[in-house]
Order: C-alpha cells, then structure tokens, then sequence
DNA sequence: CTGAAAGCGCTTACAG
DNA sequence: CTGAAAGCGCTTACAG
C-alpha cells in the first residue's frame, strides 16, 4: 500500500542509505544519485513515513499540549498560537482537554509519553500537581503556560497576574470605589491567586473596604460568576463595582445583574479578566485585563525548543511574567467619560 | 532511558513474546507468567511504546481532524465533540487549523499522511476540493462533517444547511418581512450554497422582494459581516431585515447596525447561524440557527469508526444531513411578543 | 561518495 | 502455553 524507502531505492537503482541520505539533504551525495532519488520519490508519490523515522531518530519532533477548557477562547487562542509557532519550527502540537479534570490531565499525560512526544506543554497545571512535579522531577522536558507550577525547577511563561489584577482594582478605585466585590478562581490555580493577592494588595493599600464577604470564590466557569455575582448582591450592603478574574465569569455576571435590574456601570460597575474576543463587541463593552496571549503561546514554544536543544538540562529554569494591560471599555464607568 | 518490553521480559523471566501477550490480554497464558509480567510493568513502570506498536500493527488508532477556524466557538465545539468521542474509543485526535487556506489544508493532509494516521476527519474542506477528491478516490478513509464534498462517494455528515436556512427566512417572513436581506458565505462551501438555496427558495415560494443587491457574498468571518451589512443598508431601499448566514458575521452585523443608530429588532431584524454559546448571552440575544453541533461531531467518528471496521470499502457512503432548529430570541423582533 | 547491516521497540506467525 | 525470529520503515555508524 504505502511506498518505503526500499521501493524508492530500488526505483532509483541506489540503496536506502542513499535515499535516506538524499531525504535528509545529507552532503555527501552525487547529484546525479541526488537527482535520481528525487525523480522517484515523485514518480512514486512517496511519503516518509514519520512513525519509522521517529522511532529511528528517537524523538518525534511532537509536543503535547494540555489545555484545560477548549472551549473558553482564551484557551483556543493560546493553542492556535502555540500550534501556529510550532509549525514554524515543524514541530507537531498534540492537542489535549483536561476538562480541569486531574484525572484527565493523568491520562494525557500517559497517553503522550506513550507517543514518545519530545515534551509537554501545561497549560493546565494546578500550583501543586503531583503529576506534572513528578515529570519535572524526572528531567522530562516540561513548560508551563499561563498557569504556574509552585516547583521552583519548573520553567514558566505566565501573565503577572499579580500586577493585572492590581492594575484592575486601582482603575476601580480611582473611579471612585471604595467597595469593591471579587470573584475568584480556585485557589489551587496560580492565576486565581497571584489575582487574589492583587486585589487584597491594593485593598489594602488604598484602604479600601475589606470585609470578608467580598471575595467569593468562583472557579473559573460561566455557572459561578453568576451565583457568585447573586451572592455579592444580596450583601446587606452590596459593592459598587466588582472584579471578576476571568471573561467567562464576568459575561455571567453581567447577566446576573441585568436580572436584577442594574445597570452597568451605574449602578454597579463590572471589570473582568482575559480579554477574550467578544468582551470588546459594542453590546458586551467589558472593561478588562488583557494578556499577551499570542506572546505566551510562543515564548512557551521557544523555550521548550531551547530546553531540548540542551542535551540533559542543566540549564537554569526560566520564569517568564508577561506584562498585563488594562483595557478599558464601558463595563467600569470610565468609558462613558470621553 | 524508556524502559522496553524487553526489559519487563527479563524482570519477569519470560519472553519478549509473553510480555506482549500478556500487554494485549492475549488469551493462552498461564496465570503465573501474567501476574509476573504485571508485577515487572508497575515496578519498571513501564510505558508501552505506541509508535512501536503503530509501526508493527500497521495501524496508529489515530485520526486526523482538518477545521478551517479553531478561533470560531463552532469548530471548537465540533472539534471538542469529535476529540470527545475518539477517546470513547481510544482513538486520538491530531487537530489541525488550516486557517481556511487550502495550501494549509494541502500541508496538514501530507503531514496526517506521514503521520500514518488511520483516517481523516475534514470539517474545512470545499465544495471541490481537489485534494480530498484524491484521498477519497484513492480509498483513503475520510469523512466529511459539516462542510461536505461534491463528489457522491465521499461520506458525510451534516446539518442540513438548506433546511436551516429556510426556517429563519419563514420566520422572519411570518414577522411581516418582505425585504430581508442575506449575507452569504464562499460560495464554494456546501454550508454557504446550501444556505443561499435555502434562503433563495422560500424567497420565491413566499413571493418576497428578490432583488439581486439584496444578497451579499460574505466570507464566514466577522470583517465581512460587518461590510456586508453596511452595504445592504446603504442600498436605496434597504432592508427590514438581515439574515446572516453565520454567527460569527452576525455579531459583526450587529455592531454595524448599532454603529448607525439603528436598533435591532425594531428598525432591522437580525438573524445569524450556528447558535454559538455566545448568542445567548442577554446582551446579545441573537435569534440563529441551532445545528447538532455535538451530533455531527460524534457521528463523524462513528462513521469512521465504521468505515475503518469494513477492510475495504465496498460499502456504500454515508449521507447524513442532522436536523437544524430555529433558536428564537430578541433580535428577530419575535421575542418582544412574549 | 556508497552499500550492507544493525537497531529503534513492538507484534505475530511458526514451531515446539 | 511459550520462545526465537522475522518484520514494520526508517537512520546511521562502519567499512570500503
């Protein structure tokens, strides 16, 4: 069915190594054989055959991917630039779901070694994942995208979170809240905490209100940013404006006070975290906290090909922190300014 | 550095042979050697080598998946849907974006190719599509889903697309519309043909206005969304109301719309395509055409699952088209009733 | 510059 | 029930 080297060779009246050669562009090699070769690879429509080759080479020129929600854009964005800067370096990006299921993230795990990828990129990873420290561990080539691993070993590219989220509440005091409500992700993540202790850094150094009841915890889905927005309602005394650390959430919440009645921003403003693309369509207007998305996907791919290219690691990890921007829209009340 | 069936062999005292048979619940082994191969696997921690495994049984339990836009919500719904299903089966997806290009289309074919995957699943391809004529023409297994292939032996699975198109016109004709308005996709796509006939036929059979500039070629993304429906409205007499024939150009319709001071639905009505999540939100509440998008998607790898069973070929092709359904909300001008 | 041969890590008739 | 050996389709020292 599937044309081998062998025919090629035969074809071409010159033995495999040569054709191998030749499909390599190995130097040493006759024009005329070198012509011959080609000639035949096309009169046969030949196609390497990839599983051979990586099983002879010892490396698949393959990455994994995990990421933990396709279907939240900022993901599908993050993977298409990872997949797009890997082609540029022909490297294959396998592409795989957690679901923000450990117990999916266990069996891609498995399941790409068993593929033999050259490594693993995690944009998936709870601070404290026992799987990926164990690979980290292991000296198996591993990057971390946006979400962070608490192993210091571990190389990171990620969004200063941190600093994102500070640049978000300071934008809400400055328009004059003193109260300001925030939702949460699950505190296992890197992302939900380094936001949270934005939030609580420039509550605290504004002196701004500071109950307890005005960070709820959400999780990074559609469903808690609504009941999560419902609960900081129904406060004996509601915020004015609240800080939500994802889009996804912060759609939600939108939605939950357009139940209630209030309108954004009067009466309660509304700033949310990711910058995905429909958050600046003219009905939506969310003011926001945009990552470098395309940039982390990239540097992800660079540094994994850096970290192979060093035979047995050795190197130091990186930690990268991309600057975060504020995108302000009509959500946060400053919009109606201009 | 990996451990090998070899290695489990020597631990367990027994042959490579035995190994594998005992990896593939092979049934004729004694009960003794199995428990002592399991015991070396967990205590080697062995991974078996899968493209080892591809390359001596001819097979990878790999398929390709070719989408023309993972950046559109509907094709990362397809995609999560097929990848879903796959692994129900424990077959692995490799995703690949050509970004509507066929040079990319071409490249990721020969890349699946090389790859040796078992099949490929097209949701990107054309009307006529050269390439995929030839895999199919060549026995190759391949499926169609959503966009689907001329040629009458390739086997798809779609939304009737003609269908869809039908119900939103009848339904904005029953609203009173007599001039609606149509932004098209590529006409070389099956979903943008068959929608254009859709709309086309119930235009005739209900007498409505058929004037030509009332059909504007789009191109399935949100730049054209937004000139076509600034052209539809700077016509003389323009249109009471927009059917979009995707969701993603639809949104852009409606921020042109917005950007002339016209309100939906009360000065133009707007209908979009796909019910993508996003349609539903209440500041959006786009009236659209609902495929299955999670039918189609698992179906597709059915099918395959299907054609790969039956050695070769010989049977017939699947034609499938799901049914489409009308999502009413508010910018048809329909949900005020209620 | 070129070819024969071994090896990558599995599976599977074949013979016992 | 079990093992030795060949084969899947490449690549690459090794020897010429």
């Amino acid at each position: 069915m599937n044309i081998t080297t062998k025919e090629v060779a035969k074809e071409a009246g010159v033995s495999q190594s040569t054709v191998s050669r030749v499909l390599n562009s190995y130097p040493y090699v006759s024009e005329d054989n070198r012509s011959r070769v080609w000639d035949a690879v096309e009169k046969l429509r030949y196609q390497p055959n990839h599983l051979a080759r990586s099983m002879a080479l010892q490396k698949t020129n393959t990455l994994g991917l995990l990421v933990p929600d396709l279907m939240n854009p900022f993901y599908s964005e993050i993977a298409k630039s990872i997949i797009d800067r890997g082609q540029e370096f022909k490297l294959n990006i396998i592409l795989c779901d957690t679901d923000n299921k450990p117990e999916m993230q266990k069996f891609y795990i498995d399941f790409l070694q068993q593929k033999r990828v050259d490594g693993i990129i995690f944009a998936s990873v709870s601070l404290r994942d026992p799987e990926a420290e164990r690979l980290v561990n292991a000296e198996y080539p591993c990057i971390f995208c946006n979400r962070r691993l608490k192993l210091k070993k571990a190389s990171f590219i990620s969004s200063d979170n941190q600093k994102g989220a500070k640049l978000a509440v300071r934008h809400l005091a400055g328009l004059g809240h003193r109260r300001i409500g925030y939702i949460s992700g699950p505190d296992e993540l890197s992302t939900a905490r380094d936001r949270l202790m934005g939030y609580r850094e420039v509550v605290e150094a504004l002196g701004l209100e500071a109950d307890s009841e005005l960070v709820v915890q959400g999780r990074f889905d559609r469903g808690l940013g609504y009941s999560g927005t419902m609960k900081l309602m129904d406060l004996p005394k509601p915020p004015t404006a609240i800080f939500v650390s994802n889009d996804l959430m912060a759609l939600a919440a939108m939605e939950a006070l357009m139940e209630r009645g209030l309108r954004i921003p009067e009466d309660v403003a509304l700033v949310g975290y990711d910058d995905i693309s429909i958050t600046g369509h003219k009905r939506i207007g969310l003011t926001t906290v945009a990552q470098q998305k395309d940039m982390m996907g990239r540097l992800a791919v660079d540094t994994m090909i850096a970290m192979l290219a060093k035979e047995n690691g050795g190197t130091k990890p990186v930690h990268t922190y991309l600057e975060p921007k504020l995108i302000i829209r009509d959500s946060c009340g400053a919009g109606k300014l201009k």
